[in-house]
DNA sequence: CAGGCGACGGCAAGCGGTTGCCACCAGTTG
DNA sequence: CAACTGGTGGCAACCGCTTGCCGTCGCCTG
């Protein structure tokens, strides 16, 4: 692989505009047109600046540039926690998506703190063009003061007068109800996340809304639960004392702990019960059974938000650009089938060691 | 009156030190001083300064700052994949340990591609300070030469000449032998990663000579496999055909494949077969049983790296920073247990369905 | 052949900070 | 009392690149 400056392998200052302008016998006016200005300038000439500039290893100093145009190329891609499964893939969609214009990200990662959130912002927001949050923290208002200052597109949050893409909530439940319609379940229990989620009434809503339209199918909730495997754990013993066949569950990580809990109680996945979680996070694939799970299009969440972005930056006015909510898809594994015959229903054993297991939270490294 | 400023029309252009220096009766150089050089200009002056500035909102413009002085605060963080679970800690402790020296990381994902490596790389290092590379596809010679071009540090990689921080393979290794030693185990397989990598190499070589000293433990070895759940199945059928009590696995994704085919051939775990992984990835702790698995020093892996390239930046000479090897940690969970009666050994019996279900790549979501 | 015009290159003024150097003003010192 | 000194503040020259504006020149037009 080619060094980054073939000529010059000493750390000392690398070539500007000037050097090349005199190796080429030229004002260091006419070099910066040559590379930005294509046009602008006799294109044998302009061939004979870029000749001599290669030779020289030149390359235009971002910083220089940026500063009488404010161009820095930038954006920053505020996360509350890159080291959530969740949001991988839509920081690469997003990574990729500026890449392919040739901005790079800052990665301000907030680390479920505010107070960091607020300082890797100010850090940040001062160099860039604009700003893609993932999630955060933040107030709706504190988001509205910042779209003040840059522009801003929001992933997944819905704030009026703030761009945003979001995904497709009622899709999404959609999919893993008729999944499980279609195996032949007629009750259906909801395993709440956090009331405080907005993700969380639009999913419950949204199922209640498939099955108004329906009257062969029950629905019911359970919860709030914290959004964690622990959480699925204390919905496990709550959906033992009901009667339903299948359930959709707030995330996956509450599912994985559900289905783990749900087995200790004696209950056969998906024989006996059918799950449902969503975001498709890497374990869903991991555990036994494979976890059926709706994915969200975090990809092109990422890479939407970017394209937006970008559209806002280059003078699209902020009611120009669409508030966009982006299809799911389901994946199907093993932990959903068609429902257990009516006389074959199962009863909760005794809890044992093996489910109180599902209470420990994932050990920090 | 600005046309070099397009942008800067719409949302208004923030305070300068000229304005604060306007406000407040002073010459401009004084505002800059007031903050970057505090004993300079005289307490009280400084003071009404700093009050001036704060009143209007004044905040410097780190790219002017970084034309002058070349110091931009920013360094970039390279790795081939920012979705792979390892990385996620290393990424967060040298974000941590840069924010709290006010650097910011620009991070360059390369996606497992070396043309995007590439790229991002060029993109970025013309305006950072220094580089870490976490992960990488460039070769030693390729990074010999960003190395002559900027402060840079490798994580994870052996390179002569380039200052490097490393997991202490070694010790990493005795924990995970010694663990099973003490449980009782005397017959233990190192399941093989891929023969390229260097930690593969590294870990056979130390469990063999942990064996070495001493005469009641016999080791040996399975594979290359590949780093994948996929590559633990076909390591399980290969440890079914002989007869050791314990593994050692290359790393936590094969170990997962590894335990879920090992139980679909009828081995019970640990009863029958101890499992040790590496990396403590997050679905260590959410598969069952949960797999006893050593922990490399992620996160320090990751704020060491920034504090040497830091110290590099500040003028430390390459051979004052030292090789670091960090200590490892070892989350003994249930995948472990005192070895079997002789009398009571495990055979294998007929693969069932859901081994082969453990070949199924994770699928992309 | 004068006037006009487009193509092309150069000049110089920034962008917003930093910093070497000098000026000025007490306050000391011999 | 002159010379010296340390503490402060201002001046102006950068850092490397962009761009408005102007000058030059060759060519076209009437």
């Amino acid at each position: 692989m080619s060094p980054i400056h073939p000529q010059r392998t000493s750390r000392d200052a690398p070539p500007t505009i000037y050097d090349v302008a005199r190796a080429a016998g030229v004002a260091p006016s006419t070099v910066s047109r040559a590379f930005s200005r294509p046009g602008r300038v006799n294109a044998t000439t302009a061939e004979r600046i870029r000749q001599i500039a290669a030779e020289l290893g030149y390359r235009a100093n971002p910083i220089a540039r940026a500063l009488p145009t404010g161009h820095t190329s930038m954006i920053t891609l505020a996360s509350s926690d890159i080291t959530n499964p969740y949001y991988f893939e839509i920081i690469r969609g997003a990574q990729a998506a500026a890449a392919e214009r040739h901005y790079t990200t800052l990665l301000a990662d907030a680390q479920e703190s505010g107070v960091l959130e607020r300082e890797a912002l100010d850090r940040t927001v001062p160099s860039v063009e604009g700003i893609v949050l993932a999630s955060t923290r933040m107030s709706d208002t504190a988001i509205r003061m910042l779209a003040k200052l840059k522009p801003l597109i929001v992933v997944n949050r819905d704030i009026t007068d703030v761009p945003n893409v979001v995904t497709d909530h009622a899709m999404s439940v959609h999919q893993a109800a008729s999944h499980l319609v279609e195996l032949g379940h007629r009750r259906i229990t909801y395993i709440g996340g956090p009331e405080a989620a907005w993700a969380n009434g639009m999913r419950w809503r949204a199922l209640h809304e498939y099955a108004a339209g329906r009257d062969d199918l029950h629905v019911r909730q359970l919860g709030p639960y914290p959004p964690t495997a622990a959480g699925g754990v204390r919905a496990a013993d709550d959906f033992a004392a009901q009667r339903t066949t299948a359930a959709i569950v707030y995330n996956d990580l509450m599912a994985i702990g559900f289905m783990r809990c749900l087995h200790a109680l004696g209950a056969r996945i998906p024989a006996d019960v059918s799950v449902v979680g969503f975001d498709n996070i890497f374990a869903a694939d991991l555990v036994v059974p494979g976890l059926t799970t709706v994915a969200p299009p975090l990809r092109t969440l990422g890479s939407m938000a970017v394209h937006n972005l970008l559209a806002l930056i280059g003078g699209a006015h902020t009611t120009a650009v669409q508030p966009l909510a982006l299809p799911t898809r389901l994946y199907e594994r093993e932990s959903t089938s068609p429902p257990p015959s009516r006389r074959r229903a199962w009863r909760p054993v005794e809890r044992t060691a093996a489910a109180t297991a599902g209470n420990r939270l994932p050990s920090p490294p």
